[in-house]
DNA sequence: GCGACAG
DNA sequence: ATCTTGTCGC
C-alpha cells in the first residue's frame, strides 16, 4: 500500500500546525466505502533504551475478525510527543509499515482521535487523508471536549462537543468499564464509527484490531531490549 | 499566570 | 506511553 499524498515530515510546530489546518479541509466526514471486508489495526510504540519507534499493522477479517497479515517496523524518532501533533511523530513509522502490506483494507481503525481535535485534524484524520481511506479514531482517554458521562450498558453513547461542534462520541463497549473515545477520522460518519467499533468489540474494552496491534507492538518491544 | 494535555 | 500507590466495588 502506497500514500496517495505524501508531504515533508521534517517540520516546526509552527509548520506542522499549518499543515493540519490546511490538510483538514480534505477531512469527509460522512459515509463514503463500499464492502468493508478487511479492517486495519494500527499502533506504535516507544523503545526508551534504544531510542526508536516501533509500528505494527494488523490485517483483520471483517467478519471472523482473524488475522489475515501483519507487518511490524522500526523507525528512528523524528518528532517530540505535543498533544495536537501526535501524528507527526507516529505517521512516518505507520506509513513505513504499510507500504509493506499486500492486503489493502477498507477500513483502518487508530489508536488516538480523528476529528476530535483542536483544528479537527487527529492521527485518524491525517492518516486518513494520506491514503484516502476510511478511519475511525479511537482514544482511551480525551484529549479535548465536554461530555456526560454515558450509561453504563454496552452500546451507550454520550456527545463530545468542543465549540459548538458535536466532535466524537463517548462510547460504552462494555458494561461497566470506562468508556472510550470514538471520532470520525476519514470518509466514516461518527454513527457508522460507532457501529464498527461495537462490531470489533465484542468483549474488550477496546477493538480487536487494537488489542492485536498491541499485542505485535510489545512482542517486539520485548524482543529488542 | 495556571491548568490541561491523543500516545 | 509507562510506572506506582491507594481506593473501591464485587
Amino acid at each position: 500500500m502506497e500514500p496517495r499524498l505524501n508531504h515533508s515530515w521534517i517540520l516546526t510546530e509552527t509548520e506542522a500546525i499549518l499543515l493540519q489546518q490546511k490538510l483538514s479541509l480534505k477531512v469527509i466526514k460522512e459515509d463514503l466505502f463500499a464492502e468493508i471486508r478487511y479492517i486495519a489495526g494500527v499502533d506504535v510504540a516507544y523503545s526508551e533504551q534504544r531510542d526508536l519507534l516501533i509500528a505494527a499493522v494488523v490485517i483483520l477479517e471483517a467478519n471472523s475478525l482473524n488475522i489475515v497479515e501483519s507487518v511490524v517496523v522500526e523507525d528512528s524518532v523524528q518528532f517530540p510527543y505535543i498533544p495536537g501533533l501526535f501524528s507527526f511523530r507516529e505517521l512516518p513509522p505507520l506509513v513505513k509499515a504499510f507500504k509493506q502490506i499486500k492486503t489493502a483494507p477498507q477500513l483502518v481503525v487508530c489508536d488516538g482521535q480523528g476529528i476530535a481535535h483542536p483544528r479537527r485534524f487527529g492521527l485518524a484524520s491525517h492518516l486518513g487523508v494520506l491514503f484516502d481511506i476510511p478511519t475511525i479514531g479511537c482514544g482511551k482517554t480525551r484529549l479535548l471536549g465536554e461530555y456526560d458521562e454515558p450509561n453504563l450498558t454496552r452500546g451507550s453513547i454520550s456527545p463530545l462537543q468542543d465549540q459548538g461542534d458535536i466532535i466524537g462520541n463517548v462510547l460504552r463497549t462494555q458494561n461497566n468499564v470506562k468508556p472510550i473515545f470514538v471520532s470520525t477520522g476519514h470518509r466514516i460518519s461518527l454513527d457508522t464509527a460507532c457501529e464498527w467499533v461495537l462490531h470489533l468489540s465484542p468483549d474488550y474494552r477496546l477493538p480487536e484490531t487494537t488489542r492485536q496491534s498491541d499485542q505485535l507492538v510489545k512482542k517486539a518491544l520485548a524482543s529488542i531490549e
